[in-house]
RNA sequence: GGUCCCGUAGCUCAGCUGGAUAGAGCGUUUGCCUCCUAAGCAAAUGGUCGGGUGUUCGAAUCACCUCGGGAUCGCCA
């Protein structure tokens, strides 16, 4: 039977009112401000206020009228919030009862009916991940371990976006680089990093100068277009300065210079050895980086031409290889990859065009095609439905080069991952920065007429993560991998558990494991909503608020159960026995925990329902800390008596399979020794 | 300029479907291992909840205004 007496008084309190005034009503209840009050508290005022009678009255009436069952001991009025006090050996009895019976305490069904996608992570393939993207996997992660631990059905997609622009320089830079039979001596992605920074910069470079060309400027003959040698940092400003043209013209001009000089002298420090070797080869063997990135591009997304199709999949393979590798060191997995390139050569996104365009949802400028989301938004309800009441701009999604961009395929996409799945539900865990095309995929799919299936999608939106004093950018080759992260993190670790008496073998699971779920729970516990400037040595700081802190938790209660025998304790003849016998509660410490460990299936339930992933993580904290107390306040296997001995064990007991639900939840792995 | 998000202790952050005296961690100061793992516990320190107005019996929480920070607004994703 499962027993949950917080949810038992409410709705007593609820039948009670609908009973005596015919009044549905959902009651929130609030914890008392000290103890002395009672463990549970229902302010009146609003209730009262329908009924329009005083609080007091109605707080009168209420005790007098209902029979409070054994579990409530104590009940009093203060000023309109009735207050009760739990009879605490009734209490502790009932939940740890309840706690132990469940294969899994805190899983339930409510989300039995939903079939659910998240898709989260979806990086672009130019690089390893970084903790602005890995804050995706990690919300991601945890909002499919939530729904699926409360019963939904769960489908977890990675999006190979492969035919992005931006891969194609790194593709070409790849591949001269292979052919020299370059030496990678590091992770796949983050090698594949530095190239993409580097070839993006060459190209950027040659735009610049293309442009400076066009305004009058002349590029010497020996000079490379790719780079910006002395002379070139000397004459450009030089001829800017003198130009005839607009003002602002001239200040962009500048400053995308400026910061090109600038990123180029950065990737010369930081990544010398890959940055010069494909400058030169870039510079020997590339006549013109531009003109062959588009026509890569065009090759890639038509799909015609094989061994263009070879090398973007060995590349993009190659990145994808290294975000998984990464991704499971967390424990994060999924179930299914698409790729991006797959559903443009499946030619539907030419079929979703032209509906569109027939539908006359689409604006022309030249060859470039803008989605009219205000007109759709308007003409099909969106705007009513969701109470939108200003103008949502126009999204571009074929340039003017012929060339169709990534809201195509994406829509196209949805199209398809909630047919296969047969979705109820659709979270999209995507960087904030997304929202516009995000809300023009929906958008789409109004307009093709598919409006049950775009009201299925939400974006699950996250904030930026930057580094402290800087931002990180993919194209600077500047930022913070997990990976590294989860190296720093070791190497804490490792200080702390040399002074224990573990083999070597033991030592480096534990490692492992801890460092995982501390670079995972300190990223998990920030509000979505919030960006943060990340603090590595925070990160990976053992003593700060952290996974270890839970981990450990887990780890001392179960070596007091590991111990009990050696106290001449039998778990087992205690676990039969207490059906019968009632538990008692003697110290705070321990009234607090059996508290909050009640309350674990319903913060589970408010989790899902407000998603809010971090708030698991932020609930297992105040467990594990509850925990922490008991263990220093109250001796478990020596306290004073046999009955004392027996409800401590039960709670114990009743700790760790509190926090392996947590900890399935969240993705950590649990130790048993630390 | 439009839209979205954030502003709580010196620092990093919880709390926000309105509830009583605002909570942690770090930092600083001080205790606790002959006692189940000190990756821990106890105590001290620290706050005009950015500001204003309103709604309400009651506002960190809701509404409006305002200030500060960030993101985004047709050819990158």
């Amino acid at each position: 039977m499962i027993s949950r007496p917080y949810d038992e008084i409410k709705q007593l309190i609820e039948s009670y009112l609908e009973k005596e005034f015919s009044m549905k009503s959902d009651l929130i209840w609030s914890k008392p401000p000290s103890i002395e009050l009672g463990d549970i508290s229902f302010p009146l005022f609003n209730i009262a206020k329908e009924l329009k009678i005083k609080p007091i009255e109605l707080g009168e009436k209420i005790i007098s009228e209902i029979s409070f069952p054994k579990i409530i001991e104590k009940v009093n009025l203060q000023g309109g919030f009735l207050n009760l006090a739990f009879n605490r050996s009734i209490f502790v009895t009932q939940v740890l009862q309840t706690i132990l019976e469940q294969t899994k305490y805190g899983q339930n069904s409510s989300l039995n009916s939903e079939r659910i996608i998240v898709e989260h992570t979806s990086s672009n393939p130019t690089g390893p991940l970084h903790i602005g993207n890995f804050r995706g996997s990690v919300l991601g992660d945890v909002l499919g371990r939530l729904f699926s631990f409360l019963g939904a059905a769960v489908n977890v997609r990675y999006y190979v976006n492969d035919l992005g622009r931006q891969i194609a320089p790194l593709v070409i830079g790849y591949f001269l680089l292979k052919e020299t039979k370059f030496e990678i001596e590091e992770k796949g992605d983050l090698w594949l990093g530095k190239v993409y920074a580097s070839m993006y910069t060459f190209l950027e470079i040659q735009q610049l100068k293309k442009k400076l060309i066009v305004l009058g400027w002349k590029l010497q003959s020996s000079a490379s277009l790719y780079s910006l040698d002395d002379s070139d940092l000397k004459t450009i400003p030089d001829f800017l300065n003198i130009l005839p043209v607009e003002n602002k013209e001239k200040d962009n001009t500048h400053k995308w210079f400026s910061k090109l000089a600038r990123i180029q002298s950065s990737l010369i420090e930081r990544i010398p050895d890959v940055y010069e070797k494909l400058n030169k080869l870039t510079s020997s063997r590339i006549e013109n980086l531009e003109s062959m990135t588009n026509q890569y591009v065009k090759n890639y997304q038509e799909g015609k031409d094989k061994s263009i199709v070879e090398k973007f999949r060995e590349v993009t393979k190659m990145a994808l290889d290294g975000h998984v590798e990464t991704l499971n060191l967390f424990e994060i997995y999924h179930d299914d990859f698409d790729w991006e390139s797959d559903v443009a050569w499946s030619g539907e996104v030419q079929t979703m065009l032209t509906e569109l365009e027939d539908k006359k949802y689409l604006r022309h400028d030249g060859k470039a095609r803008l989605l009219r989301n205000d007109t759709i938004a308007e003409e099909l309800g969106y705007k009513t439905k969701y109470s939108i009441n200003y103008e949502i701009p126009d999204t571009i999604i074929i340039n003017s080069e012929g060339i169709t961009l990534y809201p195509c395929r994406d829509i196209v996409y949805h199209l398809h991952k909630l047919e296969k799945f047969n979705a109820s539900l659709c979270y999209n865990v995507i960087a904030k920065m997304q929202q516009l095309p995000q809300l023009s995929v929906r958008l789409a799919l109004y307009g093709l007429n598919r409006i049950d299936t775009a009201d299925k999608v939400h974006h699950f939106d996250y904030e930026y993560v930057s580094l402290i004093g800087r931002k990180m950018a993919g194209r600077e080759f500047d930022y913070v991998t997990p990976d590294e992260l989860f190296v720093l993190a070791q190497k804490e670790i490792k200080i702390i558990i040399e002074e224990r008496d573990y083999s070597e073998e033991e030592q480096q699971k534990i490692i492992k494991k801890v460092a995982a779920s501390s670079i995972k729970y300190h990223i998990l516990k920030m509000d979505p909503q919030k960006s943060v400037a990340f603090d590595v040595k925070k990160a990976v700081d053992p003593n700060e608020n952290s996974g270890s802190f839970l981990q450990y938790s887990y780890a001392r209660a179960l070596s007091i159960l590991n111990r009990s025998s050696k106290h001449g304790i039998n778990i087992q003849k205690i676990l039969e026995s207490t059906e019968k016998e009632k538990l008692i509660i003697e110290k705070q410490a321990e009234w607090e925990l059996v508290k909050l460990m009640e309350e674990l299936p319903s913060i589970l339930v408010k989790a899902a329902k407000f998603l809010r992933p971090d708030s698991v993580a932020n609930f297992s904290y105040s467990l594990a800390s509850a925990f922490h107390k008991f263990y220093d306040a109250c001796p478990v296997l020596k306290a004073e008596n046999p009955k004392l001995v027996k409800s401590r064990v039960m709670i114990v007991l009743s700790i760790t399979k509190c926090l392996e639900s947590l900890f399935e939840v969240m993705g950590i792995e649990t130790l048993e020794k630390m």
